[in-house]
DNA sequence: AGCAGGACCCGAACGC
DNA sequence: TGCGTTCGGGTCCTGC
């Protein structure tokens, strides 16, 4: 590995985390409220949380009112008090077509319109969910219950973030990760909130003073932020779908920056393994708690 | 409750 | 050059 910014070996594509998340609303909602779906094709059917036939009578005939967000899941309001929850996880992506005939590589759902346009999932890893639930019990569902804070919400202050870290024993970048205390960040934000926090990624959660939860809470939110800014993750591609140059690695202070110098000390980026993810971080200024 | 480990996936990177 | 192997991302699940 290069010094930072020299060399960057491998590149991702666009990892949805929360900022993708809401621009694939932004981008969606006018295509598609307002449609009635009139047939589907489960073209990969285990990404179906549902009975296949469930999944089928209940959405066809329905209609979009509507898409909201809940930390990384995105909830698609039909009629007759259907939600359906779909998940991106690593690269899962929709799209609005026109021609028919057109299929993206990787397509799994296709969703057929009144209009004669279709939503289409397509995902590379498969690893994006859908899992159809009534409205109302959205929140009760177990992938909604368990989600901590918005991030951009007036609930998430340093108080509120310090008394849940308090509640913690595991490790503070595990805890992060879990979506149970703040929801949004993927292995790559929190490695570069915790070193913007200079807390090592290994200190037990509950170690952690007020004054920590403070760099957090704001590390969090200016990070997030940035991400939307510089249009969305882009981490480590050379180029995304539209055979643009990601930005966000420009301004990676650790993550894949194993060899590469920190900026406030000089001391060599370290990598370990913390709970079966890679982690990279400063061991001289952030600090074991 | 915490935590390790495996599973799910595929393409890119890597090793030979 | 070609081919087999390794890796990693978010989340769930099992078992200790």
């Amino acid at each position: 590995m290069g010094k930072l910014g020299t060399t960057f070996t491998r590149i991702e594509e666009n990892m949805p985390e929360l900022p993708e998340v809401q621009t694939v609303i932004n981008n969606l909602t006018p295509l598609i409220t307002g449609r009635t779906v009139k047939e589907i094709d489960l073209l990969y059917p285990k990404m179906i949380q549902n009975d296949l036939v469930e999944f089928n009578q209940k959405i066809i005939g329905r209609k979009f009112i509507g898409i909201r967000r809940r930390g990384k899941y995105l909830l698609f309001d039909l009629s007759d008090g259907q939600t359906l929850i779909s998940h991106l996880r690593m690269e899962g992506k929709y799209s609005v077509l026109k021609d028919p005939e057109e299929l993206p590589k990787h397509s799994h759902v296709v969703f057929w319109l009144d209009n004669g346009e279709k939503l289409v999932y397509h995902d590379t890893r498969k690893f994006g969910r859908m899992h159809l639930v009534s409205t109302n019990e959205v929140d009760q569902t177990k992938e909604i219950k368990k989600l901590g804070l918005e991030p951009f919400s007036s609930e998430f202050t340093p108080e509120a973030l310090f008394a849940m870290l308090q509640k913690k024993k595991g490790k503070i970048k595990v805890v992060l990760l879990s979506q149970e205390v703040v929801v949004g960040l993927g292995n790559i934000y929190v490695d570069e909130v915790l070193y913007a926090a200079k807390i090592h990624p290994a200190s037990i959660s509950a170690n952690l003073t007020l004054n920590d939860a403070k760099e957090i809470w704001q590390a969090t939110k200016e990070i997030l932020k940035k991400a939307i800014k510089y249009g969305g993750t882009t981490i480590f591609s050379f180029k995304n779908a539209n055979g643009d140059i990601g930005h966000f690695q420009d301004y990676l202070k650790v993550h894949s920056q194993e060899g590469a110098t920190c900026k406030r000390d000089g001391h060599l980026v370290e990598k370990i393994k913390l709970d079966g993810r890679s982690t990279y971080f400063c061991p001289q200024c952030q600090i074991l708690k």
